[in-house]
DNA sequence: CGAATAAGTCTACAAGTGTATACCTGAAGG
DNA sequence: CCTTCAGGTATACACTTGTAGACTTATTCG
């Protein structure tokens, strides 16, 4: 009785004309929005996909599967134009230079550019293969890199701290929204953070005996 | 022919005598934990049961629903003996206060009793409700704490950095694993960290005009 | 114009989630 | 003994998740 299949209508049908290269971009463009703000747990493969035009499988087929998709992206937003850069070293004013990046990437609810958020956002999966591949991330970007900058005794763990202060901070004004950092301008936050990173970055002065 | 239903063989059956308080709080205690553990979103409900000995829906008939019982556990943990605490801003360094403090209940992996850290894990979860819960607490219980016992000028923003360090700390150390902060003796974090938390204490300088 | 192959979709499945309904069970009181 | 009822369990449902295999479509080349 009925006339064939009507060939059923299809959707946004020649908005990407079969482009591997950009729908491949495309996926880890949505990948990245997705991770940063849900976390690997908490973003869904169909979610991912349909920002990206096509289908759940179509990531699978591309990147294997979620957890290399994820390692891609991680290591793409890590790899990308950081705060945490070779060179910071010769810097005058770290504690300045960190703040203002942190300040300035910051935006309450913007998109977090920098990997560490997304890594934390990640952090507490049930995947653990996951978990490791952001430690190892954040180990080798931003803490090594940081450390070799630093001058002085403990460098490492003078590093590490304000690492942990820049994604305290992170963490608090975009996961959290503490109104106290959400609502007060960047200016007054810098006059009080700066100091502070300095603080760390300088080396550590010895008691004098 | 068969001789009734063989009364099928129950496994641990009187290990708690039908006692409703106290296995309301073992749900409370084992929620506690998963939470912690893996946030609001990981933690799932027949786990919770399983760990208290119990089944999901005897959870759900004691909390009415896993938001509910989440909004007890963070209430509970988070009024529970807290570092933060009213009074602190008569202690005369509150820097080596805090920092002890957070090294002391920040074992590398042992179970964080702060409620900031079940709170970081939860704060990506899809549910809002959740996360507006959560970022009450911590406005209520550690800022308004903190910012009461800090003295001169922005002391909500400067106990909200304060809060992020040692949050940051928190998540580096525990969530994320840094080497450089979970193998390093807790003395030689202390020495680097109490002075950092003591300078945003202090009233901030004026600058001399 | 075909044919070949890359690009993409459909359907399905097994596992896991929170939760609602109906059921069972053990101890206390008559 | 039997009833009663709080304390607890079993079953089921609707939904979501990552992924596998078969299928379809568009593009390019001979």
């Amino acid at each position: 009785m009925p006339a064939a299949k009507p060939a059923n209508a299809k959707k946004q049908a020649a908005l990407r004309p079969r482009n591997a290269a950009a729908t491949r971009e495309a996926i880890l463009k949505s990948a990245r929005k997705a991770f940063a703000a849900h976390g690997y747990d908490g973003a869904g493969l169909r979610e991912i996909a349909a920002e990206a035009g096509v289908t759940a499988m179509l990531v699978n087929r591309y990147f294997g599967s979620k957890e290399q998709l994820f390692e891609e992206v991680i290591d793409h937003t890590m790899a990308g134009a950081s705060v945490i850069r070779e060179g910071i070293g010769d810097l005058p004013n770290l504690g300045d230079y960190l703040a203002a990046g942190l300040l300035a990437t910051t935006s309450p609810d913007a998109a977090p550019l920098d990997g560490s958020l997304m890594m934390i956002r990640s952090a507490s999966t049930a995947n653990p293969r996951v978990a490791e591949i952001g430690r190892r991330q954040i180990e080798k970007r931003h803490l090594k890199t940081l450390a070799a900058a630093l001058k002085g005794e403990h460098a490492a763990e003078r590093a590490a701290l304000i690492l942990s202060l820049i994604a305290g901070v992170q963490v608090m004004r975009q996961m959290i929204g503490l109104s106290a950092l959400a609502k007060t301008p960047p200016a007054t936050l810098h006059k009080l953070l700066a100091p502070v990173i300095q603080k760390l970055a300088n080396p550590p002065i010895r008691p004098p005996r």
